[in-house]
DNA sequence: CTGAAAGCGCTTACAG
DNA sequence: CTGAAAGCGCTTACAG
């Protein structure tokens, strides 16, 4: 392996001067930084990382722990995310190490990587409200940034759609198509983007002056037809629904259908769409009118703003609310007439 | 962060001696170690890894590239792999640097990760026949150790089931059996273990002065249903049928049910079991009798073996070839008596 | 049994 | 614009 020292003795340089000359500090002259970068490439010069890392005190790793389901399959586009990531962390001298968690405690392989010792910081996702992988972390002061937020008044570095106006975008599109009884088929309360999704939608509701209906469960097809097969049967059934994801949507589509009822002229439906699904939006008839947030777009922005909090920038700094899409397609129209 | 230098300095030792305790030296006296130890725990000390390997030249990280499929779907079962993997990696000091093989040119991702200049070595799946990056490493000096064997006179490191046993013991059952018409439901050639099931067969059955049918395809269900169809429909067809995979086992079932044929009656079946597809080798109706060999079992002998390289053990005391179980179940009989 | 010293390959004040 | 020096935290011959 070559090293500074052998460019040096090539040129008669210090390695302080190859040094400066390689990482294109202003105050080397033009010429020796041009002949110390074309001997470096003709030696097949490589920074030795390690080295580099002890003298910056930093690791250039960065762990993420990956939360499996019990038949520990994978999920749906996992390696598009993986790969993103990898890629973003990359430009960055930043690799991933990746852990996976299959027990109860949720702390515990954070517990497991930090003793290793290794680690810059983290990647966390999916959140929980009162998360506490997030009192850890923050307890032992290690960096970390987060891919989603537990709270609406997280102090820490995220970046997460505002979810809270994912479900008043979908209200108000309803609202003035003239939907009235709007129905929310949530993801689990646990889940922090579902709690902000039921205030968003509550609070989105009362503006309208209007009573909210929502049930909260796992994010699958079943739950979606069982809810709404039911709120269907009901006194006063909606006239539209806004689901958690296609999936939910697909099984909000099965009840309609089970029920002779058309969509949209009978019902209207809004899902929210992270482009990561198998279902997918357009495939519905008609195509799903959809909040839309690909989840791949958070690759590159979460390994920025880890970079950044490891940089030392204010955590305020480095949070990163975004606006879901607002695509209205053919499963949303006007309310039915009221009979 | 606490080192050497601190506990030394509280115990007014050389940061030598504070490191040889730890390092558990024989040479130091039992009560300095206890002594280091203890203070060591008590100051919450955490060796520095980078320092670590900066001294020792080696970075503790090994790279390991998956292959993809074109859906960026996972494969079944891969948290497993990479759970077991990450664990028996790290009871080494060891970390596993991911990437994904995205590409037509199998090299680049590997040719990516050396160019970043911080692992010691990699493990490499699935290998080819004259896999070109087997070629790559070598020719580079990279140490590997690769999951499975390209070729029957591999030089370097491997852990692998003995492909051609899986077929000799297959055929060995069947001709026991009375079977003498057996056909061979392979994997694509190009797959080294493929070569490897086809060269055993073609040696068991000549050794018992019989004629191998054989094809080589894409391990999947439909492979086995034509191929077992048209055999089966042939002017001798197969009394039995040795399938690469549950998989094409369940194809080959389903060719046989078409026909109106029994199991084991008047067709047997033999599959290799790697214990990973969802398809489970029990739940078959006869159950079926496999050749079994875990997939999973890899993990821990591909990490000791890729550390012992990394030590600098030679090659050929880094070779593993594994026998496969054979479990006879109901899915083997007697061969139907001739017509 | 223990210590002083050199060194792994880099970066970066401090001088000049 | 360039160099000599110190230092990141460890390991390991070399002495004693």
């Amino acid at each position: 392996m070559t090293t500074l020292k052998d460019i040096g003795e090539e040129l008669s340089l210090s390695v302080a001067t190859v040094s400066r000359a390689l990482n294109g500090f202003p105050e080397v002259s033009l010429r020796t930084r041009q002949k110390v970068r074309e001997t470096a490439d003709r030696m097949g010069y490589r920074p030795n990382r390690v080295a580099q890392r002890l003298v910056t005190g930093r690791s250039g790793m960065v762990g993420m722990v990956l939360k499996i389901k019990p038949d520990m399959t994978a999920d749906e586009m996992f390696f598009e995310i993986l790969t993103r990531l990898t890629a973003a962390l990359s430009v960055r001298e930043t690799d991933l190490v990746l852990a996976v968690d299959q027990g109860t405690d949720p702390v515990a392989p954070y517990e497991r990587m930090i003793e290793r010792n290794i680690l810059d910081g983290f990647i966390l996702n999916a959140p929980q409200t009162n998360d506490p992988r997030i009192a850890f972390l923050r307890q032992r002061g290690i960096p970390f940034v987060v891919h989603g937020r537990a709270a609406p008044d997280a102090d820490y570095a995220f970046y997460e759609i505002d979810n809270q106006a994912v479900s008043a975008d979908a209200v108000d599109l309803l609202v003035a198509l003239g939907h009235k009884s709007i129905a929310l088929i949530n993801g689990t309360l646990r889940h922090a983007y579902a709690a902000d999704r039921l205030t968003g939608f509550k609070t989105a509701m009362a503006r309208h002056g209007l009573r909210p209906q929502a049930t909260s469960e796992a994010v699958i097809e079943s739950h979606g037809y069982t809810k709404a097969l039911a709120m269907l049967a009901a006194g006063t059934p909606p006239t539209a629904f806004l689901c958690a994801s296609t999936q939910v949507a697909a099984g909000v589509v099965r009840a309609t259908a089970d029920r002779g009822l058309r969509i949209p002229r009978d019902v209207s439906i809004v899902a929210h769409d992270d482009a990561h699904s198998q279902v997918r939006a357009v495939d519905f008839d008609p195509p799903l009118t959809v909040t839309r947030a690909p989840l791949r777009d958070a690759c590159e922005p979460l390994a920025e703003l880890l970079l950044d909090v490891l940089g030392g920038k204010p955590a305020p700094e480095c949070q990163r609310l975004i606006k879901a899409e607002l695509i209205v397609r053919g499963s949303t129209g006007p309310a039915p007439k009221e009979a």
